[in-house]
DNA sequence: CGTTGGCACTCCGATGACTGGAGTGCCAAC
DNA sequence: GTTGGCACTCCAGTCATCGGAGTGCCAACG
């Protein structure tokens, strides 16, 4: 892992130059790409034969590497990185594709449905599988709280947050209230909390209820009790990022192991690991690359992750990618995911 | 298709059991099933020449064939359909199993979590693919309605239905609010609507929209207007069952072939095939099975499916199943597609 | 010194022959 | 009706063969 890099500079230009072509034309079509195959396609005038010297030098550097002694070569992890560092020029998105993408974040009604949107269209377009993490919501802002009388000593809570997200969960509490009593109780929470960040009500609502409750009137006492219930933590796991596309990746030849193939989708139900890569993608800014074992993570060996976070008053919210072969056109799916994460920013700013 | 049936009365008590023993066998290690095999595992003391005449004959009706001239027989979708029709005997499932499934049933806060829970027990203990259908709501009772300023003549209309359902969504006015003209609309449509079915309450709406407006406050009007959104269409197309375990279905040798997983994986996410065929289940009650072909789309060839319609109050809400390879366990899987569909009937009985 | 043509070598993948095993179908005998 | 016997079929695995593609190396050339 912490081998040296490898510098283009230690690179003459040709080296670098046939490297380029040579990824390029692998992504092309798959297959291991041989010296002679790779004189034709260079405008250089070069024979196989110094084509292979070149190449065999790039083998030793760790750039390339042959699946067998009579194949042409296939680019290795450090190949692929040093194509995408220093090689690649990225093509911009289509235009075509960037009106889709507009056009699909302007219909979107909500959160929720831009997230969708976002991760279809990366999977539509990069005919790979897309993932867009929902909106991290770091202040979360209370506006109101309404409660509602069930039956059975339940009580339905109401909680508007954000300017328009609605969360509704069930509490429970000692005896039946009337109405009145339970707006009576919103009432009063909405006068003190409305407006203010969600964990500071927390917090607050915790030291309301290790005072001594007696200073207090029988409906404060009341309201503070269901108000712990209704603004108890709000993590929702497992219900964190938004995949489309995943059967894209069983067209892949590298992915044709039904075993591993099995494997990858298991990882997707389970989120723990594509949402651990993700986060630490929070950090960084731009299009970030991981290529093959780059990612850390087994079960996504042979697959590369592009990701992009996307943010709101320059305060990243989350992050989104696509994941497809490590064989992947590189070059289109870097504006892309570039594209979509300035565009879902942007959406999503647009929104308040 | 619509050859003659094959009426347990044709064929030989001897027959029969013999067609139940190679089902069986078959069913539990995959591998086609021939004459000497068969002829140890049975009780009945018969040759294996004697037994292949008997398969000879089952060939003929259609109940068996082989892959090829020297291996063992297989089923056929009849032989299968024979076979759980009339010779299987369904063993209950196992105590452990209904303890588990009503253990998590009892844990569900809300029907969305028990439609969840549902669907990963069906595919956990099946070790297949479980799907539930989201109950369907035919009486959809307004319950409460709640008016929330935005900015930009945005206002968040909050439906509460059902009990403990609440359904929120953005609607556009002519002019920005005041919060007390919103709580007036509220209170207006709450005072005429709250209690009544939501489909009596949008075909009244229609109709005082087409009444002359002069006769009605502008309050009133405001109030109508806004509630024309606020109730419009709710249905949440795609979003329509749940569905756990796929994955498990790449652990089947018969699905192997990646082309045609990829083309059910798409069908799961379509959607649509699967929900065509589990709204035919509504009718029938009780366990259904449908073997193969018979399902009648081409991606579930291969595939069974056993499904199970659940009620509340004799009212059909939904149907669950399981999805595996035609080669399932027939007389483990039905049992546990009925028992689920009860419990879930019941639990969703006791929440009023 | 870099570049080139030539040549021996390696390895894959497809093809075909062969073989053992499993199972059938049929027939004659009981 | 049941059974043993026997010829036959077919699959699946093994092995050898062979052409193609590509390499590595070397000697020659500018």
């Amino acid at each position: 892992m912490a081998e040296q890099q490898v510098p283009t500079t230690q690179l003459s230009e040709r080296a670098q130059q046939l490297l380029k072509l040579l990824v390029e034309r692998y992504i092309d079509d798959g297959q291991p790409v041989g010296s002679r195959t790779l004189a034709k396609g260079t405008g250089l005038d070069l024979s196989p034969a110094t084509i292979r010297n070149v190449m065999a030098d790039l083998e030793d550097l760790g750039l390339l590497r042959s699946p067998h002694t009579s194949a042409g070569r296939v680019p290795t992890v450090r190949g692929y990185r040093l194509f995408v560092d220093a090689l690649m020029q990225v093509r911009p998105l289509e235009e075509v594709a960037v009106q889709t993408l507009r056009r699909q974040f302007l219909q979107a009604q909500d959160t929720q449905m831009l997230v969708k949107s976002a991760s279809s269209l990366l999977s539509g377009i990069s005919h790979m599988a897309g993932v867009v993490m929902m909106p991290r919501r770091e202040s979360v802002t209370l506006r109101q709280v309404e409660f509602l009388a069930l039956s059975d000593r339940r009580v339905l809570a109401i909680v508007v947050v954000n300017e328009r997200e609605v969360q509704n969960r069930i509490i429970h509490v000692a005896r039946d209230h009337t109405a009145a009593e339970l707006t009576e109780a919103a009432n009063m929470l909405n006068a003190l909390f409305a407006g203010r960040d969600i964990s500071q009500v927390r917090a607050e609502l915790l030291a309301q209820l290790q005072r001594a409750q007696d200073d207090m009137s029988e409906a404060m006492r009341r309201a503070v009790e269901m108000a712990e219930q209704a603004f108890g933590d709000d993590a929702e796991p497992g219900d964190d990022f938004v995949m489309a596309g995943q059967t894209n990746l069983m067209g892949f030849s590298e992915l044709s192991d039904v075993g591993r193939l099995r494997q990858l989708f298991e990882s997707f139900t389970s989120k723990r690991d594509l949402l651990d890569l993700f986060d630490q993608c929070m950090r960084a800014d731009g299009v970030q690359i991981f290529i093959g074992q780059e990612t850390g993570y087994d079960v996504l060996d042979e697959c590369s992750v592009v990701t992009a976070p996307y943010s709101v008053d320059g305060r990243v919210l989350g992050v989104l990618g696509v994941i497809g072969p490590t064989r992947m056109a590189y070059e289109r799916v870097v504006p892309l995911v570039d594209v979509t994460a300035r565009l879902l920013s942007s959406a999503l700013n647009s929104r308040t």
